[in-house]
RNA sequence: GGUCCCAUCGUCUAGUGGCCCAGGACGUGGCCCUCUCAAGGCUGAAACACGGGUUCGACUCCCGUUGGGACCA
């Protein structure tokens, strides 16, 4: 049984992936992964006036970067209206569904009728048994809803809920330009791709009965819904644009791994007792619709922040290499190995990989720009003989590691009297430019001699 | 406006009637470590929205109120 099942990820393209898309893709892909069922990626590109190409490939390039692959499709909408077309003359035939010539200046003046006698404003039925249509004009096809009775959802998530079939309209189905509406066509498709379970965001909970009536009509037993809480933003409104970044996108341009955002959206929502971290592979094992809290939950970019800085702390640096490459500019030309040092110092104190680059920039470039503040605070006339006694022993040094280097400093700081601070300080303002660096010994070494003493010597000539 | 969903620290959450005067994580305060910054260690503050029931016993079940959200227009 487990391995017959089949969900679904249908974004529609008019706009970047999103955050909230990612989760549901996420957890769609957990789901599918979990029981060994298949994750289908279908773009929702009905609403042709506001897809664009464009949008489509940038989620497909969204998917791939976070490595949520998929094994069927991307399938896309577009040209199946003939098959829409079938499925509504098949209701049509059967009586289902019925042609509403009802114009939309009628319907508008009939909704205020009914808002003014403070009465839902729903559709009336007036085409619904109509029986000499006077096709005048273009009509739309309407789906006959229950008018009495009540309609249960048994959301994997939500639990059941109950609708009274009174409160529903007869949805439009197809518009009078022979497009096939949401509602609808998702039915269709989901029928057509053999979906068992429908894991998507619960702003579509108040449209699942309705589906399942389309469902029933073609005598479809309606799969599994699962209806996962929104994301919020820190005004608990629905995350937007206004929040800030709310595309992957623009997280991976700023310096987030793809595992770390992945782990930090399944904990929006879904948990595992304590647990934080969780490896892709622990996820596919432990995932479960059960655990899914069913409250909005509020983005909240710091934590994302620590976590991917828990990931960089844990990757391997040559692992680290490519990402950091298209931040870096031409890494090609420099020694993978000792760039990886380079990386393993840098890492437990970057939260992206943003930071991480801007960090290199002392070990990789030739020289340093010295900021104003530090320059003026640790380079000074009473810096000067330490510096000035440095640069003669690191000259001298043949061993130039990070544990001799240290040597050359401890004998440095016997001979003026002083605490590391004294010397350390302004050898960091001349060697990277600022006053925050990993330990300086090790930079020392990794900088190299040549570049250190040049750095030095200017600094020193600069007071 | 109608329908539906939701409600534990600022935030994400654990908790499925007694283990909870509520645990973890982010953030935040303090201390330690220390060549700077981090990291790390220790430690502090911080929540069951409210009101009724049910029960020997409610964070946990039911009802209502309030508040938030979504959908339909």
């Amino acid at each position: 049984m487990s391995d017959d099942i089949r969900v679904r990820f249908a974004p529609s393209p008019t706009g970047y992936l999103h955050i909230g898309g990612a989760r549901t893709a996420l957890f769609n892909y957990l789901f599918a992964r979990r029981h060994n069922g298949k994750f289908i990626l279908r773009i929702e590109d009905t609403d042709r006036s506001r897809s664009t190409d464009e949008y489509i490939e940038a989620i497909i390039d969204g998917m791939k970067w976070l490595n949520l692959d998929y094994d069927e499709g991307p399938f896309r909408q577009t040209d199946r209206t003939e098959l829409y077309r079938q499925y509504v003359n098949l209701l049509l035939e059967e009586g289902r569904a019925y042609y509403c010539y009802c114009s939309a200046e009628e319907l508008e003046s009939k909704r205020k009728l009914a808002t003014a006698a403070g009465k839902p404003p729903r559709y009336d039925g007036t085409c619904r048994d109509l029986k000499n249509p006077e096709a005048e004009i273009k009509p739309v096809v309407r789906f006959k809803m229950p008018q009495y009775g009540s309609t249960m959802v048994d959301d994997l998530i939500k639990g059941k809920i109950v609708y009274e079939n009174s409160v529903f309209d007869d949805i439009i189905i197809m518009r009078s330009d022979d497009t096939p509406t949401y509602n609808f066509v998702v039915v269709v498709d989901d029928i057509e791709m053999g979906i068992t379970h429908i894991i998507r965001g619960d702003d579509h909970l108040n449209n699942t009965p309705k589906q399942m009536h389309i469902y029933e009509a073609f005598g479809h037993t309606p799969p599994k819904f699962a209806h996962l809480p929104m994301i919020l933003g820190s005004d608990k409104a629905r995350l937007s644009k206004r929040h800030g970044a709310t595309s992957v996108q623009a997280y991976r341009e700023m310096g987030y791994l793809p595992d770390a955002l992945l782990n930090y959206l399944v904990r929006l929502g879904w948990s595992h007792s304590d647990q934080e971290i969780f490896s892709k592979a622990e996820l596919i094992e432990k995932f479960s619709l059960e655990h899914v809290g069913s409250s909005a939950a509020v983005f909240n970019p710091e934590k994302l922040l620590w976590m991917n800085g828990e990931y960089i702390k844990a990757a391997s640096p040559e692992g680290l290499i490519p990402l950091l490459a298209p931040f870096l500019g031409s890494v090609d030309l420099v020694d993978k190995q000792w760039l990886a040092r380079a990386i393993v110092t840098l890492q437990e104190r970057s939260r992206t990989i943003v930071e991480l680059a801007n960090s290199m920039h002392y070990y990789i470039e030739e020289d340093v720009v010295i900021d104003e503040k530090a320059g003026k605070k640790f380079l000074t006339n009473e810096t000067k003989p330490y510096l000035t006694a440095l640069i003669e022993r690191l000259t001298a040094l043949e061993d130039f590691t990070a544990k001799q280097i240290e040597a050359v400093f401890m004998s440095l700081l016997a001979e003026f009297n002083v605490q590391l601070g004294k010397i350390a300080q302004p050898t960091r303002v001349a060697i990277t430019g600022n006053t925050v660096s990993p330990g300086i010994f090790e930079v020392i070494e990794l900088v190299g001699k040549e570049r250190t003493i040049k750095r030095l010597q200017k600094a020193l000539a600069k007071i």
